[in-house]
RNA sequence: AGACCCGUAGCUCAGCUGGUUAGAGCGCUGUCUUGACAUGGCAGAGGUCGGUGGUUCAAGUCCACUCGGGUCUACCA
């Protein structure tokens, strides 16, 4: 064993999880209390980004850390369907062949998207292993599997049955490219620079024109009234007369309506309710219609009957002049405009930043379309779910995630549950010849529920894969059925999942799951921060600036990574930019960092309530802190050999001072490290552990050990090197959440070492615990070794003295014997640390050539050779005094304010007044040293 | 228009309910290679906390205003 290996990260971890996977390391475990997780389910088409990197890290210590507490802890994987992304997907492949999604017909389409996520479906999942996730791969599930299906079509039904879902004919946010509608939230609002136009309308019977801004002229075809404001005294003599719609010669009323702002544009609105939702709510209100001479109309709310001039390919139709039928909306645009110019009814053509409505998956302008879509009454399954928020049963953190999630909420419209795909759940709607809606888990169910013997015909579209989703935390668990893990796990304990997808998911899951099961879903939702680049921009293809988890894991050649950036480009124009940035950025490429070392970057970049700009020098820190643990265990495999160790012999290693302290740093981080993952506070806990390894267990401990180990008996040999072992198996455990792979690499060496068995997995080891030790005062008596090192280590670096020249050093007979004793014990260690050639003590000399030290607040002397030369270091010290003098200044101030030694708290004051002190002693120890000599 | 977040060392970030001499990692400077680790050791230099004003014995931390960067929601045709 103590052959030394190099920290290969590749050698240990792909293995390890193999191992962990056969042998149901992964399983919740039947233990008294339980923690659960719902994985935020990744799409098939999906693969791993940094996002996904981040919250399975994050998720993955939790499980970890809660199942070594001793809960049964489950993680519940799975991955949803993603109707339209996949529809995509399979589209294009089959597209390559010619074949259109229409030529093969629904079944046969569907037979391909299966094929498809049976061969290509898995590749996120298999990425998830390669992070070390404990998910309960035995229990994975997929939103399309039969059993969930059943869970969606059971939800449908039972809302349907409640009234809460109903069809509805209005306007939606319609895709031409994609043929389907898409809820609120998958329309994105973007800023471009677009134009205004200025048309005039003539007033019916009159010489009178009035003006209208319009940003959308095609759309003038569907206009069903023109509307001012009731106060804008400049129309109000208009109001009740009709208006000309030009080129079109139809006649439509004109309204006053209080939506009209008299100071924008001209203060003339065209209503146009089949082409815009706000028009849509003004035409309701008036209940404007068409008469059948063609003539638009006042009507009460019940009138109310809307035109659409577009068909779903978003080309004209309807109520439009012959020449328009048929024409592209954009086409119809530039077409219309010319005839406008022609008949002088355009009269104005201004630059405008308008917002356009985009389609999340197709990029295409939406077009609002009037078309019948099932609908969730949201306002109704909000309200207990705003409650639940409210009154603290599930809890947000950050806090301030709650504003959020109640102005939505609060805000909520119906939600547009179907999709005009293939691909996912079905409605289980049947209609009967009368056109009335049935809802069943089939014909053969419908028919029996309802005694229909007529013909019957299922709806045709399928139900956002969204609301699936917002069935998971009950429905992953067997849900409808009272299985023993919905009863075990639901409510789930914490959900952690980014701010982007809130409402999509987050707030959709916490209704549907008050509603279903009477219950929250989850009592705390941590939300993570998105990962962006070095330099905070967002990473996207487009940017070319994404990097894949995997690649920081195993490494990427600059060549490969280029392919990877530019391959599949949307706009190839940017391959030269993006290239030029890759190879300024990784002139080498990335190199191999491994699991554990990411997910350590991760963890201590994991500050709550911001992004997090993923800093690659970052990660390489952390693969070093790898590598120093690794080495640390090398080291104790170097001491057995050195110095043999059997274990049997051993005295008690934690009757020795040295382990002791360690333990009991060990005792403390674990108790700071519990506290932190209670607060989700990811950064602050891996700063802890890694303070705990690095500077405590390595540079202390081992340091102080190792000098210890030459001059001890072989008892002690072996309890010291007890000690390192025991301490070193502790400091694993604790670790053991965050880097999964080489912390059970080590216990499984450190168990090697010792020729002892150990249990499968170090995730069932438990965590550290407060050992037996004998009473001493300890503590003290270490800290005073490592000030006293740190004091002439300091020393000697201010006199330039290099690690070759060692010293004497005079601890005057005055100091306290706890100080002489301290020093004794641990002597070896001592010297060879702080470069310390004998200890003697006499009085203070003050003629001969030493420098004074204050160690432990007790001052003594640094004797220096009969050579020395202080000019050299003269105004370094004097420049220290002035530092030293300055803060003397400010405590002495602050002690001079009367209202400061009456106001201030007693410790603050105590704690100034000892400070001064102590600034005061070094002050006067540092003087004395330079008048010496100067 | 409303809401939210951020602005602390060259870089990426901590700093909890106001109270020790404002911290960490990386980078930088000096120095050290016969053994756990140069993927290392030791020591050190760098910030007055975006700005202004206020509350307070005391402010990076609270309040107001302001500048700069970002996000979300709703939008005026």
């Amino acid at each position: 064993m103590s052959k030394k290996s190099p920290y290969l990260p590749k050698d240990i971890e792909e293995s390890l999880y193999h191992e962990w996977e056969e042998k149901r390391a992964f399983a919740p475990g039947d233990k008294p209390g339980t923690f659960s997780l719902m994985i935020p389910p990744p799409n098939v088409t999906g693969t791993l980004h940094m996002g996904h990197g981040f919250q399975n890290a994050i998720m993955d210590c939790l499980i970890r850390f809660k199942k070594m507490q001793g809960f049964a802890s489950l993680w519940q994987v799975g991955t949803d369907h993603a109707g339209i992304a996949t529809e995509m997907v399979v589209e294009r492949l089959l597209a390559k062949d010619g074949i259109s999604k229409t030529d093969l017909g629904r079944e046969k389409f569907i037979e391909k998207v299966w094929d498809w996520k049976n061969q290509s479906g898995n590749t996120i999942t298999q990425q998830l292993r390669r992070l070390g996730g404990s998910l309960d791969w035995e229990h994975e599930r997929f939103t399309c599997d039969e059993d969930y299906e059943h869970a969606v079509q059971h939800a449908f039904i039972e809302l349907f049955d409640a009234g809460l879902i109903y069809q509805g004919y209005r306007l939606v946010n319609w895709d031409p490219k994609l043929q389907t509608s898409l809820s609120d939230l998958e329309v994105l609002n973007e800023e471009k620079v677009g134009k205004i136009w200025t048309i005039s309308y003539a007033i019916e019977d009159s010489n009178d024109c009035l003006q209208v801004a319009t940003t959308r002229p095609e759309t003038l075809f569907g206009d069903m009234a023109l509307a001012v404001n009731p106060n804008d005294d400049r129309y109000s003599s208009y109001i009740g007369q009709k208006a000309i719609i030009p080129v079109a010669n139809r006649s439509i009323p004109i309204i006053a309506d209080t939506y009209v702002d008299s100071e924008f544009g001209t203060g003339v609105v065209k209503i146009t309710p089949g082409h815009d939702f706000n028009d849509y709510e003004v035409g309701q209100r008036h209940g404007l219609h068409l008469k059948e001479s063609g003539e638009a109309s006042i009507g009460d709310e019940s009138k109310f009957l809307p035109i659409s001039i577009m068909d779903k390919d978003a080309c004209l139709q309807g109520e439009v002049p012959d020449k328009f039928k048929g024409m592209e909306r954009f086409v119809a645009r530039e077409n219309l405009l010319e005839e406008l110019r022609t008949c002088s009814a355009l009269v104005g053509e201004d630059d405008h930043n308008i917002k356009l409505p985009i389609g999340d998956r197709s990029n295409e302008i939406l077009e609002p379309l009037l078309t019948k879509q099932w609908y969730v009454d949201a306002k109704s399954l909000a309200k207990p779910a705003i409650q639940a928020v409210k009154n603290g049963e599930i809890k947000f953190v950050p806090k301030n995630w709650e504003k959020t999630y109640f102005q939505w909420m609060e805000n909520i419209q119906d939600w547009c549950i179907s999709r005009q795909l293939w691909w996912g759940h079905r409605i289980p709607i049947w209609f009967d010849d009368d056109g009335n809606a049935f809802a069943g888990n089939s014909e053969e169910h419908v028919r029996e529920k309802y005694g229909i013997k007529g013909p019957l015909k299922q709806d045709e579209d399928v139900l956002d894969t969204w609301f699936s989703s917002s069935l998971w935390t009950f429905a992953t668990l067997g849900w409808p059925k009272e299985t023993d893990r919905l009863a075990l796990f639901h409510p789930t304990s914490t959900l952690v999942t980014g701010f982007d997808i809130i409402f999509f998911w987050v707030a959709r899951m916490i209704m549907m799951t008050m509603y279903f099961m009477k219950e929250i879903p989850f009592k705390e939702i941590f939300i993570t921060g998105l990962i962006r680049d070095e330099n905070g921009q967002k990473m996207s293809k487009s940017k070319g600036n994404i990097l894949d988890p995997i690649d920081l894991i195993d490494g990427i050649s600059l060549e490969e990574l280029i392919r990877k950036r530019t391959f599949g480009l949307m706009q190839p124009q940017l391959e030269e930019k993006i290239i030029t940035a890759t190879q300024k950025q990784f002139p080498n490429g990335i190199d191999s960092y491994g699991t554990d070392a990411l997910r350590f970057t991760f963890y201590s970049l994991a500050a709550p309530g911001r992004d997090i700009n993923f800093d690659i020098g970052r990660i390489s820190g952390f693969k070093n802190f790898c590598n120093k643990i690794w080495n640390a265990m090398h080291f104790i495999g170097f001491q057995i050999d050195k110095y043999g160790y059997e274990k049997d012999l051993a005295m008690n290693p934690f009757e020795h001072p040295l382990n002791i302290w360690m333990h009991e740093q060990i005792v403390k981080s674990t108790n700071a490290i519990t506290q932190h993952i209670e607060n989700y506070r990811f950064d602050l806990a891996s700063n802890e552990l890694y303070e705990l390894i690095w500077s405590k267990y390595c540079d202390w401990y081992i340091e102080l050990t190792k000098n210890q180990l030459s001059q001890a008996n072989h008892l002690e040999q072996s309890a010291l090197i007890g000690g390192l072992i025991a301490n070193l198996e502790d400091i694993v455990k604790l670790a053991h959440p965050f880097m999964p792979f080489i912390t059970e690499q080590v216990f499984r060496n450190l168990k090697k070492l010792q020729s002892e068995s150990f249990p499968d997995f170090l995730v069932d080891s438990g965590m550290p615990q407060q050992r037996e030790i004998a009473k001493n005062n300890i503590n003290p008596f270490l800290d005073d070794i490592i000030d006293c090192i740190a004091s002439v280590r300091a020393t000697r670096n201010d006199l330039n003295f290099d690690n070759k020249i060692t010293l004497d050093l005079n601890i005057p007979p005055t100091a306290p014997k706890r100080l002489f004793n301290s020093i004794n014990i641990l002597k070896a260690s001592f010297n060879k640390m702080c470069g310390i050639a004998d200890i003697y003590s006499k009085d203070l000399d003050k003629h001969s050539k030493a420098m004074n030290i204050l160690i432990a607040g007790e001052k003594c002397q640094l004797v220096l050779p009969e050579n020395f030369s202080f000019d050299d270091v003269l105004s370094s010290l004097k420049n220290k005094l002035e530092k030293i003098q300055e803060k003397i200044s400010s405590i002495e101030k602050k002690l001079a304010n009367e209202d400061f030694i009456s106001k201030a708290p007693k410790n603050v004051v105590t704690n100034q007044q000892e400070q001064l002190q102590e600034l005061v002693q070094e002050k006067e120890s540092l003087e004395e040293s330079i008048k010496k000599y100067s």
